[in-house]
Order: structure tokens, then C-alpha cells, then sequence
RNA sequence: CUCCCGUUCGUCUAGCUCGGUCCAGGACACAGGGUUUUCAUCCCUGCAACAGGGGUUCAAAUCCCCUACGGGAGGCCA
């Protein structure tokens, strides 16, 4: 049985930053990887933002990605409380021990803690040896009685027996604080392994809170496959190191380790997102797609009260083909539905400029108004014999009508979205 | 300004621990071609990188140093 306890420690400010979530995924992990335990801690001592709205979407966000706690808020266990507002007694009392051992003094109604100034090393498992000396005592309780951060930070990761410290880069340089206050404690330190921050795409910086895309609620909102983007979220920083990128969450598990995690930086590359949620989307199973995209239809009002459930799911499984994401689904499968699509002019105009299409509609409308089967096999028969007997290829049917059934001239094969849609008056908007 | 971390194709990365098998591999993106009666898929091809300079060595992407650049920290924010 693992002995390893890792907490992700996120303030609730209203949104679930996509770095915030790689952090809490590589804690997940490590967590998973070693069957040890992954806790959820919230740090919300500063009160302003924290609110029930707040945690709400923290705690959707990490249920979306499957970053299930095992303790913390709603699940409990034995370390509690899991906020910190609720520990103020656990904060007095570790204040106590350093006051005892006269670690520090007070200064305009704030407590400092007095560093050692000895220079602290950090055996960090992404970085390794790691040197800084804290040379500055530093605030822990605020003149209005409130713990700050870094005490607060080390004092829960003492209680509640963290042992890997997993979090971004951006806490390397406070580590020597947080070392400074360990050893005043007397306590073994943890495992620290800071992970590489998440760059924006564009422009210098990290990824921040106003950037397109750093939202983890942008991607379900727009319907993007979790399981996806958790995998993309892997990549960035950690490779199974065999080329291999797309994998079951299961087999990263098994490979995942602090050793594998790189150095550098990473920019998020929302072109990769998408291509892997497509690869998902595509290895979906029809029913699961079928589930997935219940939400947008309901929202989008495509579809008819009366509609057939069978051919609901017919329609669905042309698109699974066709669309990249399902966030595109309304646009492309609205003419199944409705007579009310719009033409695409150019794609119109392109058919108009050779051949005479008004006839060939004419013509295969006349055919089709005859057959009392829309199969498959049969307006492929249809279309084949016209073209014959007419000597022109068979593309000058199919282009005009796929155009005049569903506006556009991408996406779907003709024959199956015929046999879909029946004898419709498709070829009235012409 | 001080301190800490980093630097392989445009992007994510493999290779670096144990120097030769790397005139650097994969993927996304991009460009071209093929399959598909269209589209999507799929397949093929191309493009494109060891930041720069010094060492060490028979040999360096791999080890050492310097510079440049990028990122982070330096709050009574977290």
C-alpha cells in the first residue's frame, strides 16, 4: 500500500484555469500512478472571491475531467477541514509553536516569521538539486489576523501528511520559504516537483485568465470531448516517450511518473486540442455520440417534437463521420430537420458554371418521384442510369442535388442524405 | 535591479542519465499528390530544429563555462 498523499490546492475565483487543471491532473496522476491518495484542499483565505458560485465551477470543472478526490470538500476524510477558513484553530496553534521557540516578532499589528537566511536546497524531482536562500523575514499572519498564503501553504501540507508537492513553477522561487518554515516546524520536507507553466500561444507570458481558450468551462461549454482535452492537458509536459500521443487515460496512469515530466515551458496549442478531439470523436460509439450530442440539439432547437428517434440516430451517425467537433453539428446537420437551410451562394454559382444542373435536377427529380424505395442501392442505380442514357457523368447529379438538399457542397454523401430525408420538396429553393 | 528556472522543426515532443547507432525521430499545423463519383476519413511526399560562442574529447544535441533570449519569483495576493 502507497503511502503517498498529494493535494491540489486551488482558491475558488470563479473560473477553472486550464493550467490550474494540468496541475491538478499531474497531482491526479502521480496519485492514481502510485495508488496513493489525491486530496482536494481549498484555499480560500482571502474571502473576497470565494464564493458558493465559485466552488461550484471549480469543483464541475475537475468532476468534468474525471479529476475525482478522494479526500476533501462533499467527500470528507480524515484530514479535515478541507477549507481553510474552517482551520483557524490548526493556523493559532502552529503560530504558538514558532512564537515558543521565538521565530517571531510583530511589526505594525503583522507577525513576521525570522528566516535562517541558510541557504535552502530543494531536491526537486522535476528540476533536481535546486539552490535559493530566503534572506527576508516575511509576514505569516496579517495585521488583521488573517494567515497568509505561504503559512497557511505549509502548514496543511504538514497536517494533512502531504507527501509530493506537485504544483507549477511559478512557486519554485517560494519553495525556500515554505523550506524555511518546514524546518522551523521540525518536520521532514516533502517531495517537491515543479512542473513546467503553460505559455500562451500567442505573446509572452504564461497563460492567463483572459486569454481564448484558458477557461476549462470554454471547453465543455463548446462541447468538447473531456476525456480529449484531459489527454491533450497530459502532453503538455509529459510524453510516454514512444510517439505515441493519443492513449487510454489507464495506460498513462501505468506510464506516468515526476521523472518524465520536462523542464521547459509549453504553449498551448488549441490546433492540437482539436485534432485530438476529433480522433476521440471519431472512436466514439454511436450510442455514447448519440448522449454527447443530445445537449446541443435540445439547445440548438433543430430538431422537430415529432420527430423519429430512429432517424435521429440515423442522421447521427452520417455526422459522426463527417464533423470535427460537435460543437459544429448544429450547422451541419440542420437540413435533415428543417427546409429551412440557407444555399451556399458560391458553392451554388461553382455548379451553375458548367452543365445545365436545372435540367439534371429536373430530370432526377422526375426519376426519383417514381421509385417507391430510397435505398442506398437503388438511387445509386438511378443516378447511374441517367447519367447513361443522358452521356454525362454522374457527378452532374450528384453536385447540384447535394447542393439543393442541403446547401452546401461539403460534408455528406448524397445517397445516404437522400435515403435520409425522403421524398422532401428539396429541390424547391431553385 | 536581485534571485531562481529554462532553451531540439512555427507548436507539442523523442534523443541528453550511461558522448559515437542522430547530416536528429514522431505528432499537430502548413504545402503538394493519391484514394473516395463530392465532402470527411485514409494514404503518400515535402517543408522545417540541436539559441550563439568557447572549451573537454579521437568523437558532443548529449559533459563544462560564458553570452543572448524566454519564463518565474521578489506582496499584510494565492
Amino acid at each position: 500500500m502507497s503511502h503517498v498523499r498529494v493535494r491540489f490546492a486551488p482558491s475558488p475565483t470563479g473560473f477553472f484555469h486550464i493550467g490550474s487543471a494540468r496541475t491538478a491532473l499531474f497531482n491526479w496522476l502521480y496519485a492514481r500512478h502510485t495508488k496513493g491518495i489525491f486530496i482536494l484542499r481549498i484555499e480560500d483565505t482571502d474571502k473576497e472571491r470565494n464564493t458558493e458560485d465559485a466552488k461550484q465551477i471549480l469543483f464541475q470543472g475537475m468532476k468534468w475531467l474525471g479529476l475525482y478526490w478522494d479526500e476533501g470538500p462533499e467527500v470528507g476524510g480524515d484530514y479535515g477541514p478541507y477549507y481553510q477558513s474552517e482551520r483557524t484553530d490548526i493556523y493559532r496553534c502552529y503560530l504558538e509553536q514558532l512564537q515558543k521557540i521565538d521565530r517571531t516578532y510583530e511589526k505594525d499589528g503583522a507577525i513576521y516569521f525570522k528566516v535562517t537566511g541558510e541557504p535552502q536546497i530543494i531536491e526537486d524531482a522535476v528540476r533536481g538539486r535546486v539552490e535559493r536562500t530566503e534572506d527576508k523575514d516575511f509576514v505569516i499572519f496579517r495585521s488583521n489576523g488573517l494567515p497568509v498564503f505561504h503559512f497557511v501553504n505549509v502548514v496543511d501540507d504538514i497536517t494533512m501528511g502531504i507527501t509530493h508537492v506537485i504544483r507549477g513553477e511559478d512557486h519554485l522561487s517560494n519553495t525556500s520559504k515554505h523550506t524555511e518554515l518546514m524546518k522551523a516546524f521540525k518536520v521532514e520536507l516533502p517531495q517537491y516537483a515543479h512542473i513546467p507553466l503553460l505559455l500562451k500561444q500567442q505573446g509572452p507570458g504564461k497563460m492567463s485568465k483572459r486569454d481564448r481558450g484558458s477557461l476549462i468551462e470554454e471547453y465543455e461549454q463548446r462541447h468538447f470531448l473531456a476525456d480529449a482535452v484531459r489527454n491533450y492537458l497530459c502532453l503538455l509536459g509529459w510524453s510516454p516517450k514512444d510517439d505515441r500521443e493519443i492513449l487510454p487515460i489507464e495506460e498513462i496512469i501505468q506510464l506516468f511518473d515526476l521523472k518524465g515530466i520536462n523542464k521547459n515551458n509549453a504553449k498551448f496549442d488549441e490546433k492540437k486540442l482539436a485534432f485530438i478531439n476529433t480522433d476521440y470523436l471519431r472512436n466514439l460509439s454511436l450510442e455514447k455520440f448519440h448522449m454527447l450530442c443530445q445537449p446541443i440539439l435540445n439547445e440548438s432547437k433543430i430538431i422537430p417534437e415529432d420527430v423519429n428517434e430512429i432517424f435521429v440516430h440515423d442522421v447521427l451517425k452520417i455526422c459522426r463521420e463527417k464533423i470535427r467537433s460537435i460543437e459544429e453539428l448544429p450547422k451541419y446537420c440542420t437540413y435533415f430537420f428543417s427546409e429551412k437551410y440557407s444555399i451556399n451562394e458560391k458553392a451554388k454559382q461553382k455548379i451553375f458554371k458548367k452543365g445545365d444542373p436545372l435540367a439534371r435536377l429536373n430530370e432526377i427529380l422526375s426519376s426519383l418521384e417514381t421509385l417507391n424505395s430510397f435505398s442506398e442501392e437503388t438511387l445509386e442505380k438511378t443516378v447511374a442510369s441517367l447519367a447513361m442514357t443522358h452521356n454525362v457523368s454522374s457527378g452532374e447529379y450528384i453536385h447540384p442535388t447535394r447542393i439543393a438538399v442541403s446547401g452546401n457542397q461539403y460534408w455528406t454523401w448524397l445517397l445516404c442524405n437522400a435515403s435520409s430525408i425522403r421524398k422532401r420538396k428539396c429541390f424547391v429553393p431553385y
